[in-house]
DNA sequence: GTCTATAATACGATAGAC
DNA sequence: GTCTATCGTATTATAGAC
């Protein structure tokens, strides 16, 4: 009989945010984080009432991790263009997971939009937390005006790739699709408006 | 007691077709195929013997459909500007349902590539057929070297954009960025190529 | 080919001991 | 807080009459 251990709701969530992230939400079923968790399955019915508050949790912890990232970058690099290179070069981070799983924020909110638009609404504050710092980066290069329109194309950008790049299990294509990307960056700081 | 009815299995096919969009394929119950058909439920798996085997007849209905699409462009437009066109203004077509349940192709493939390899190779033919007919285009605007490349990219923008479009259900992003994408043909037409 | 009834299992969730 | 045992339901799939 193992002894009460204080941690295991972050077990249980990271469990869950890998599980989620690797087999889909309603794919994966609570025996698979029993399972790899190692936590028992009352117990997570007394840390999280329901599936979905479990879901919440994830994407809470996922929205967390976004911010501390962001906010690291803000400090590390002065110029919105190593800023939108930075943020462009997270599809290089993940080229071990990104062909396998696809993108952990696009396909949770293509999964939930369709049945689950509560759960959707959550899952969108990770897409629109990206928006509006890629927003703050294009308006800082002078694009003031067109700015969360630049944003938005950006994220667009990025889900596209990771999406076929996923439907592909194709990571050389991710890689090509992001020195693509990092160009697109340069020629808007170029002031090239033609590609805008 | 109702009489025998030979179209019942394009009923069938016709009714998943919609429901695996909607829902998505797991989300959809035997259940939700009988009640919105109105074939019984025995008569749905002497037609299919599993659930994987409607899911593959559906990818199959959908794949001729995308064929004689193709085979329609190709006859009705003569210059490959007219035709890569045709196929970005597939997302004005379907305004209508791309914000709120995303495109047919990618969340289908999102949804099988991770837990159902098998079928998700089979799903990843609606990407290629239309990959092989803009490589084409692209190669007869001139740019042989880089048709696929550029028939990839394509087919990524668009993904992403009906994914953005549906996360955040949003219809004018989605009118937005296809003049984008519109434009950006243009521009490769126009033989600017540091926008390539 | 079509239908109803039902099997077999997997799932989310609960009860209650410790 | 943690655990085991179990409930009720939904699911895919089958059996067998017509």
């Amino acid at each position: 009989m193992p002894a009460p251990n204080p941690q295991n709701r972050q077990k249980i969530i990271a469990t869950a945010d890998r599980l989620f992230y690797q087999s889909g939400y309603h794919q994966t079923a609570f025996s698979d984080i029993v399972n790899n968790s190692g936590v028992a399955r009352g117990n997570i019915y007394y840390h999280f009432k329901t599936k979905q508050a479990l879901l919440t949790a994830v994407i809470e912890a996922r929205l967390t991790r976004i911010k501390t990232l962001l906010d690291d970058w803000n400090g590390r690099y002065r110029t919105p263009v190593q800023r939108l290179h930075r943020f462009v070069n997270t599809l290089h981070d993940h080229a071990n997971s990104l062909p396998y799983y696809g993108c952990p924020l696009g396909s949770l909110n293509t999964e939930l939009g369709k049945t689950q638009p509560a759960l959707q609404k959550k899952a969108k504050a990770l897409l629109t937390t990206y928006e509006g710092w890629l927003t703050d980066q294009f308006a800082e290069l002078g694009y003031a005006g067109k700015a969360q329109e630049l944003a938005l194309r950006c994220l667009a950008l990025g889900q596209g790739i990771s999406l076929i790049s996923h439907a592909y299990r194709d990571v050389e294509l991710l890689q090509r699709e992001r020195l693509y990307m990092l160009a697109w960056i340069d020629r808007l700081a170029a002031g090239k408006d033609e590609c805008i």
